[in-house]
DNA sequence: TTGTAAGCGTTATCAA
DNA sequence: TTGATAACGCTTACAA
């Protein structure tokens, strides 16, 4: 059928060697010799095989990348960057959605990377020790976006800072009823984001001298319809929050939701933070904690590159900045009647514009 | 290294023949043979190389997906789609991101697929003579999410006909200053979505009598920030529209933050419709076309699937159903004061939600 | 039911 | 600079 080598050596008159070392662009091959193999290979239209060439190398020519989810949007654009750097290096991308537990463990028993990618990218899923070592007895490099999971190359944001800061603009602002929306599923796999973003958001309250309250904290599962449900939530309590922090954009979005649904005024009844800075963020006027997406995944793709080439660099853990981002969704705490019950007959409709003019969180 | 499957055959006393009928569950191995193999296999952690049966067998194991974006709703929500169906069959995925147009020419000077992949799927993508033969000679099955592309099997949905729904959804509504974002970009290759559903925009403007006018369209690229500049761009006319039809949810997202901006009411003001009910359109309360987004994907898959098993019915074309989701973003015409001008100045700061109270669009 | 051995299409080593 | 040829690790006739 398709050409192999064999043909196009036959018909330049060479030996297969050359023609594989002129069609690679090897040193050690005579012009004349480079220009009859190009025309060779034209005429059949002959494509080397990746797969006998893999065998024959042992190079894959193809990059795992290991992830939970493939429709949420941060994960997109992760992928995204990732794919931009491997493309630009003629490398392949082989995507593996682990899905839910099961497809997880099946991953990990079965290792259907093993030799058939040169590099492996894992997307924040907590790796448990046996994971890790199964990872690294595939013997290649090895990047991963989320905590630090040593023997492996790193790329992540600080949680812990980038959550308090957001706790810690709600405090500014006056606020001391603050909730959390949180991201922590009952996904058996422990996913270390959620919990780092808990962590902080508790410990940024000690340190304003703020009483924990556990109830204040509600369960998103990082979707929008759980968020607007967590939100709701957290507005029956008796003494309902002032301020809520969402640990991404998404559940923010549903709290806003349910805002509004509520008829209740964001931020002059209560004022909402999100992390992740999602492209709709800027729509939905939100405030929140930037963090570099893309950027992470092309960073993760270039260490894997790198080590790739040969490089016996150790393995970095590399720390991208965050920001906060102030827009419409978070002001001054009130001061007068509790938020759950709006404040004025007329403000039941008015939906903060008034107020707030341009900076209301609705687009 | 790692164990080879001579390591197997010798540890289990049986030849490398039968230890690969056995591992692959063939019949005519009998079931000592057959738990000497399981035993051997595990206690050497063997796993098959995938390079060297592809090599053997010709199979590779993998479907390749091209598309022209990985970091947009519509195809994430795909590629989710057809990853879960391939997972579930032992297929891995591997992703051709095209980018721009320097990267699609690339790909098919070089088909990077040719002999990795058992079967393609390719996403929206416009195809010329030249790339249909190419993918044809590749002599895998091929499923094309978008027009009929024969002889590739097919999965869409009719553009015209539910671009023509949401135009008569506003006709119905009484306007008759309708506007059109569409998403046709200056990109060389020529989508043909955003082409069909302007020209059901004309079509169906014809159809209810209403003169066609160029100035009514704007290009909006799909995106956001796009969408909002040619809402803009509409409300500069001497007669703006009192609706728009935005090709996609998201540049509907667009226009209604330029909307919000300009400080006019919707629906009061200006009416929009979107395509796609992406996620967050519920959201926004945007009315819409909607279409089943992960499930063409996971047709796709299957389609593929099937023809790989043999079957050898002749490729098809289906059609998908879509469907007018009216939510708070559209509403019956005004028949007063054109809508560049806020009808009083206390609409300016309403926001339309004492009007239409939970119909509005805003969160 | 099991084994032998010929591929599969390259790359890489070594010698020429 | 070029060429023979042995891997690479598996599948699959075909034979036993």
């Amino acid at each position: 059928m398709a050409a192999t080598i064999i043909d196009v050596a036959r018909r330049a008159g060479l030996s297969t060697a050359t023609v594989s070392r002129a069609l690679r662009g090897l040193p050690n091959v005579s012009e004349s010799a480079r220009a009859r193999v190009q025309q060779a290979a034209e005429e059949l239209s002959y494509t080397v095989s990746p797969i006998a060439s893999q065998l024959s190398s042992g190079r894959t020519g193809a990059v795992g990348v290991v992830l939970p989810f493939v429709n949420r949007w941060f994960f997109g654009q992760v992928v995204s960057g990732i794919d931009s750097v491997l493309r630009a290096n003629d490398m392949d991308l082989l995507l593996y959605n682990l899905g839910d537990t099961r497809v997880h463990e099946r991953f990990f028993e079965r290792m259907p990377v093993r030799r058939r990618v040169d590099a492996l990218i894992v997307l924040t899923l907590p790796l448990s020790e046996d994971e890790t070592r199964a990872l690294s007895s595939l013997a290649v490099p090895v990047a991963v976006l989320g905590e630090p999971t040593p023997p492996f190359w790193n790329v992540r944001i600080d949680n812990s800072v980038a959550a308090a800061t957001a706790v810690r603009h709600l405090v500014n602002l006056g606020h001391r009823r603050i909730g959390l929306i949180t991201g922590a599923a009952h996904d058996p796999r422990r996913f270390a984001t959620p919990i780092l973003r808990r962590d902080a958001y508790r410990t940024a309250l000690e340190a304003a001298g703020i009483r924990y309250d556990p109830r204040l904290e509600a369960m998103g599962h990082f979707g929008i319809e759980e968020g607007a449900a967590a939100m709701a939530q957290l507005l029956t309590l008796p003494e309902p929050p002032t301020a809520v922090f969402a640990e991404s954009d998404e559940m923010a979005f549903g709290a806003l939701r349910t805002l509004r649904r509520m008829r209740l005024r964001c931020p002059e009844d209560v004022s909402v933070i999100g992390f992740d800075d999602h492209e709709t963020a800027h729509l939905m006027d939100l405030t929140t904690i930037a963090q570099p997406v893309v950027e992470q995944g092309a960073l993760l793709a270039r260490l894997v590159l790198k080590a790739l080439a040969g490089s016996h660099e150790e393995p970095s853990d590399t720390v991208l900045p965050t920001r906060l981002v102030v827009r419409g969704t978070t002001g001054v705490a009130r001061r007068d009647a509790a938020p759950g019950v709006p404040p004025s007959p007329g403000a039941a409709t008015d939906n903060g514009t008034g107020a707030r003019g341009a900076r209301s969180p609705v687009p």
